[in-house]
DNA sequence: GGCTACCTGTGATAAACGTCACATAATTAC
DNA sequence: GTAATTATGTGACGTTTATCACAGGTAGCC
């Protein structure tokens, strides 16, 4: 939990009473390398505090399996839309190795903002990081091409190089599989 | 200003005292086309709420223009990154037809929300709303070909195709003028 | 060890897309 | 109204990427 602790406070001011307060919304929760932190057609009810392992969010389209989002180690994971509307979520998170989460329970969670700004005020900047998020990786896709996008990754995010294999990310960076293999090679060569 | 009042009302409950209070973090103004509502290099210290006309945000990437969103009326146009941390703007948003906006001045808003609960959930909500927003186009991105991409917009967002001009909307789609259209041409013919 | 599942690399070929060039609307400026 | 600017359509051509097919590599499991 201490993890949790200096990542909150990282975002917002933060006192022992808050955390006290909070610890009635918190879960620790194992999953194991495929065990799904929310499925397609569930509502999600949760934010997903990454402690330990990573996890993945993907779509489903005609079969094939579109990646979406890594999350890692002080990340959260969520589907916001479902989070926040309450509707079934069109897309799943799945841990791809042996993960160690700590949940946000949404109604939980409500009744302790309700009694604690610094609470609201945590959810919110939860929120608002997310967006940046998005709106990030929305931006790269919408500018660069394959190659420009691999580029930025490995300047940005070097871990998910790093942890995630080729295959999986080069369905997140939207090319074939071997497209990204012939991009790397070009790139190593060059 | 009754145009905002129901928007604010359609997302969270507002009491006619919160109104009241909101009213000194707000201004009405107005933007000729082709006026810059955030520049580049710039700090973001509002939120548009676009009562009437449109605008839209982009990028000059060696040299060219890339549109990366487009806002209507009832829309909240803003850099949320910009916006949260107080960085610079890396992209510009710019009105497209003479413009009505009301903007929320960070710093009041911010002392509005400590005196009012519900402007508090409001300031939330917005940001929930942009996070939703963000995260719908970026897998629109992720996940579909160019002319998919057109045929969400025809179903999701009809409002885009009416009143941004071609040249326009294939920025905003990522692809080269001419390939859409084509796209556009292939798809009256079939 | 041997089986299985998954991952990576590479060639051939076709489809999609970008770029350049130019013609023709449509819109805006004066 | 006329000129200038901007937007759109279309052909030709080259580049990038997807797809299919197959070979080899790696890791876990019994």
């Amino acid at each position: 939990m201490n993890n949790l602790l200096k990542y909150i406070r990282s975002l917002t001011d933060f006192s022992d009473q808050s955390w006290e307060l909070l610890q009635g919304a918190l879960t620790k929760k194992e999953f194991k390398k495929n065990d799904y932190l929310l499925n397609e057609g569930q509502v999600c009810n949760s934010l997903f505090y990454i402690e330990r392992g990573y996890c993945k969010s993907y779509y489903v389209i005609d079969g094939a399996i579109k990646n979406t989002g890594f999350f890692f180690e002080n990340d959260i994971a969520t589907n916001i839309s479902s989070f926040g509307n309450g509707q079934k979520s069109t897309y799943a998170i799945v841990a791809c190795e042996p993960l160690t989460a700590i949940v946000f329970d949404k109604d939980n969670l409500f009744q302790a903002s309700k009694q604690s700004s610094e609470i609201e005020a945590l959810g919110r900047n939860c929120i608002r990081l997310f967006a940046i998020k998005q709106e990030e990786f929305s931006t790269l896709f919408n500018l660069y091409s394959a190659q420009e996008r691999l580029e930025y990754l490995e300047s940005n995010h070097p871990e998910i190089l790093q942890r995630v294999s080729l295959t999986q990310l080069a369905s997140f960076l939207g090319v074939a599989r071997e497209t990204l293999s012939r991009i790397r090679k070009r790139r190593v060569l060059t």
